[in-house]
RNA sequence: GCGGGAGUAGCUCAGUGGUAGAGCGCGACCUUGCCAAGGUCGAAGUCGCGAGUUCGACCCUCGUCUCCCGCUCCA
């Protein structure tokens, strides 16, 4: 199997269109990526098969979709306006970037780098990982009450929504909610391509259960992933599950587990090729807790002033009233293509000792699933039949025309962006009204009548 | 932010103190017809930006901007 870097899937989606850096006419934007013709089918597919699974295959999940921007007392509770925000110190000696807050110090109380051992830092500089923007046109730059912020994560607009949805969806535990969209980070080390942005991409599910459900529901939903994973064409052998220590864990988390995708198979350490593709939280009470005007367990110590509802659940077959345990699957639509394209990838040598690209993309997640082409294009007749299928396709398939070169340049073509299937009008097609279908991964082909294409197709894709 | 690297055609890169080239790609036409065929023609770059040295700078000097890699963070 090949391995390609991130190197090359840079260069082949920037060759094809899949992905172009952004703001490039004006000398880009450093780690930003903009979706072309290709990429945004891709990602499109990525996120209906998530969605179909997800909230049309399942009885118990619904899906919404919340603002980006939110009542900045929503991250105030939910922590992120203190613990997204880190004192960063730079080492003199040896140039690291640390984490002032985990330091250790020495005798005299200083700071001393954990790479080097030096005192010699700079002063710590808060580093604040949420977008800042102001609400209302007219806005002073200082005003403290027009302050906002872009999400850092989609997570808190589905907590926030838990009674409205609870509501008027009528639904008992356990039952999830579900959501895609972007979030923004001032990450102070993005980079690696599309692997780490500072505006990206979340699928995110909110599983509410009861508490003494949580463990099993949380080992469900791992494995759940883990077999969708494979289900849109990334392999186990490039797959692995983490277990996230007991440092590791987020604060409001009780146990997470990532799942890792081979991101950089180039580097040495095996461990180190590996890397975050999606994580599954178990995030307790934490969330429903924070966001609560007024828990009504005793626990009074975590009333909320601001907030003007209790989400606490009542369970009208106990009549016990609780805070749901949330689990939490999330995962990257930006990583995740990125994972779908290096899974796919293949290079092939033909006759001549050329190299092909083949992007072994599943049908479902192929941008293009067919293109029908001209074997000649100067005759009029193959080049009408030929278009006149492709219209007969396109409402069922997304379905292209090409005639600018060789059958074999419009073939390599077609395999370099993962179409699955290949028709050729050719002269015979005149005489038998039948066609020439070409399929990516064997090269074989098979001829098919022009009237049963479209049902052929369909039953392979 | 600090350290390192790099900016010449859409891409990959040559190049010389006398204001630029190749291959691929792209477009048109001719020819061909099943795995990146051949031919003809064509479009495309103020050589990242600014200043200095010089008769003259893509080339030398200084500055500046941008991108990439590494360091803390995370989907």
């Amino acid at each position: 199997m090949s391995a390609p870097n991130i190197e090359t899937i840079v260069s082949l989606s920037k060759r094809r269109g899949f992905v172009y850096p952004a703001s490039d006419i004006y000398g880009g934007l450093g780690s930003s990526w903009d979706y072309g013709p290709l990429g945004v089918e891709l990602a499109n597919n990525i996120k209906k098969a998530w969605w179909n699974w997800v909230v049309y295959e399942r009885d118990d999940v619904e899906g919404i979709d919340s603002s980006i921007i939110l009542n900045r007392n929503v991250w105030k509770y939910s922590g992120h306006e203190t613990t997204f925000s880190d004192p960063l110190v730079d080492c003199r000696e040896c140039k690291s970037r640390l984490r002032q807050d985990k330091l250790d110090t020495d005798a005299e109380g200083k700071f001393v780098c954990s790479n080097c051992g030096s005192t010699n830092l700079t002063d710590p500089r808060p580093f604040n990982l949420m977008f800042r923007t102001m609400i209302g046109a007219v806005s002073a730059d200082d005003d403290p009450t027009a302050l906002a912020y872009l999400r850092p994560e989609t997570a808190q607009g589905i907590f926030i929504n838990f009674k409205n949805v609870l509501d008027t969806s009528r639904r008992k535990l356990p039952f999830g909610i579900a959501q895609i969209g972007k979030a923004f980070r001032n990450e102070v080390t993005p980079g690696n391509f599309i692997f780490r942005t500072r505006e990206f991409e979340q699928m995110e599910i909110e599983y509410f259960v009861n508490p003494p459900d949580a463990g099993r529901a949380h080992q469900e939903w791992i494995d759940g992933f883990h077999a969708w994973i494979n289900s849109i064409g990334i392999s186990d052998a490039n797959l692995k599950d983490y277990e996230q220590t007991k440092e590791e864990l987020a604060h409001y988390s009780e146990r997470t587990v990532d799942i890792l995708y081979r991101f950089f198979p180039e580097r040495e350490d095996e461990a180190k090729q590996f890397d975050e593709l999606m994580g599954i939280a178990n995030r307790t009470d934490y969330d429903l807790r924070v966001h609560s005007k007024k828990p009504e367990d005793g626990e009074g110590k975590r009333i909320n002033p601001d907030s003007t509802e209790d989400l606490s659940y009542f369970d009208t077959t106990t009549n016990e009233r609780f805070y749901p345990f949330i689990i939490e699957p999330s995962i990257g639509v930006n990583r995740t293509l990125l994972a779908v394209m290096m899974d796919a990838y293949e290079e092939r040598t033909n006759d001549k000792g050329e190299t092909r690209v083949i992007l072994k993309l599943k049908p479902e997640m192929a941008p293009i699933k067919v293109a029908v082409l001209p074997l000649a294009k100067n005759k009029p007749e193959i080049v009408e039949m030929a278009k006149r299928l492709k219209k007969e396709l396109q409402p069922s398939m997304r379905a292209v025309y090409d005639d600018t070169g060789g059958i074999g340049k419009l073939y390599a073509r077609q395999d370099e962006i993962g179409t699955p299937f290949c028709v050729t009008v050719d002269h015979e097609s005149l005489e038998d009204n039948a066609v020439t279908v070409r399929n990516r991964d064997t090269w074989e082909q098979e001829r098919v009548s022009a009237d049963q294409l479209d049902g052929y197709l369909k039953a392979r894709l």
